[in-house]
DNA sequence: CAATCAACCTGGGTGC
DNA sequence: TGCACCCAGGTTGATT
């Protein structure tokens, strides 16, 4: 179930791996998981690099712009208002819903399971240095390695995540818009509160409702309400500001032990190297039904709310 | 408006 | 061993 952390230590795994690697394939043995259709994007994004990956809510942005030799004869195409706001040229958003793996592989490694999407990448690199022309002009060499070509595999067990293209700014921004703030950035306690006040809801959904935060999953809402001792069945319009300031501040707290961990590998996530993450050895209830609470030594419970599987510690949280 | 629920999928688990 | 069934949870969209 890849949440705020799990994506987010994804994100910093691609930064470190593809920055600069340039589109050259398009393979999918799942092509409704693209959109719109593998046609299209294959025609939009191959030969573009990649220039930039970023994480809101729970998707992953990967900027794409044409490479160095291209761009001038890009800049020709377009006109001023154009040049000035485009810095990428295409964004591939990705949703990993709740089994999505992006693992960066090299070619000839071993498949992965339920791949579905494989994304071949190369990279021009800076071979010797700089080499001395005829003339005394020094220019750099950039040579093409196959060596060094990677593969950014998408995988997805239940196939309910997607890649979808982006063809610009404002295409984007309406679609981000969806979304709430981002908890660790800039939701602010005032808004927060403002928010739970409005509705009647379950508290722990109010916590999922992506429209109104981004990012927090069952997992970390969980752990966030047993954190700030609240039963996560509360109307969360009846918390006192008390307690909100609480849930606020555990959201905070949880979410960033989340990310120190690296994700939670519960079931499915994995980083972009294919390791696990250790969230999952602190869960405080997730996951945790029968056993004993870190807090009181009670059993922590089990229910549904809104059809999910919900843990809590009956004594600490009400 | 809000609440509820099926649908999208697959594999792992359970009960018979 | 085989088979029917349920369950996991992010999100959308239809229905009450």
């Amino acid at each position: 179930m890849p949440e705020l952390p799990e994506v987010e230590t994804i994100k910093k795994g691609l930064e470190k791996l593809v920055i600069g690697y340039r589109i050259v394939d398009i393979l999918a043995d799942s092509p409704k998981q693209i959109l719109p259709s593998l046609k299209v994007v294959k025609g939009e994004v191959i030969g573009l690099e990649i220039a930039e990956i970023k994480r809101r809510a729970k998707l992953m942005q990967v900027f794409l712009k044409a490479p160095r030799e291209q761009q001038k004869e890009r800049r020709r195409q377009l006109n001023f208002s154009e040049k000035e706001k485009s810095v990428w040229q295409a964004c591939l958003l990705i949703h990993l819903k709740m089994t999505g793996r992006l693992l960066v592989r090299k070619p000839g490694d071993p498949g992965d399971e339920y791949q579905r999407v494989v994304i071949g990448l190369e990279k021009k690199y800076f071979r010797s240095g700089r080499q001395i022309a005829g003339g005394g002009l020094t220019f750099p060499v950039w040579k093409s390695g196959e060596e060094n070509n990677l593969e950014l595999r998408f995988c997805d067990l239940r196939k309910f995540g997607w890649i979808k293209l982006v063809k610009g700014r404002e295409e984007l921004e309406k679609i981000m818009a969806e979304f709430g703030p981002e908890p660790l950035d800039d939701l602010t306690f005032s808004y927060f509160k403002r928010y739970l006040a409005s509705t009647r809801r379950p508290v722990k959904l109010a916590l999922l409702n992506q429209k109104k935060i981004s990012g927090i999953g069952n997992i970390y809402a969980n752990d966030s309400l047993f954190l700030a001792k609240i039963d996560p069945r509360r109307p969360a319009c009846g918390l006192k500001e008390k307690e909100v300031k609480s849930v606020y501040q555990s959201i905070h707290k949880v979410l960033r032990a989340g990310i120190k961990y690296r994700g939670a590998s519960d079931q499915h996530y994995l980083d972009a190297l294919g390791q696990k993450g250790a969230y999952q050895k602190h869960f405080l209830v997730y996951k945790r039904d029968g056993k004993k609470c870190f807090s009181c030594s009670g059993k922590i419970r089990r229910i549904k709310i809104g059809g999910r599987g919900t843990f809590y510690c009956p004594r600490c949280q009400n």
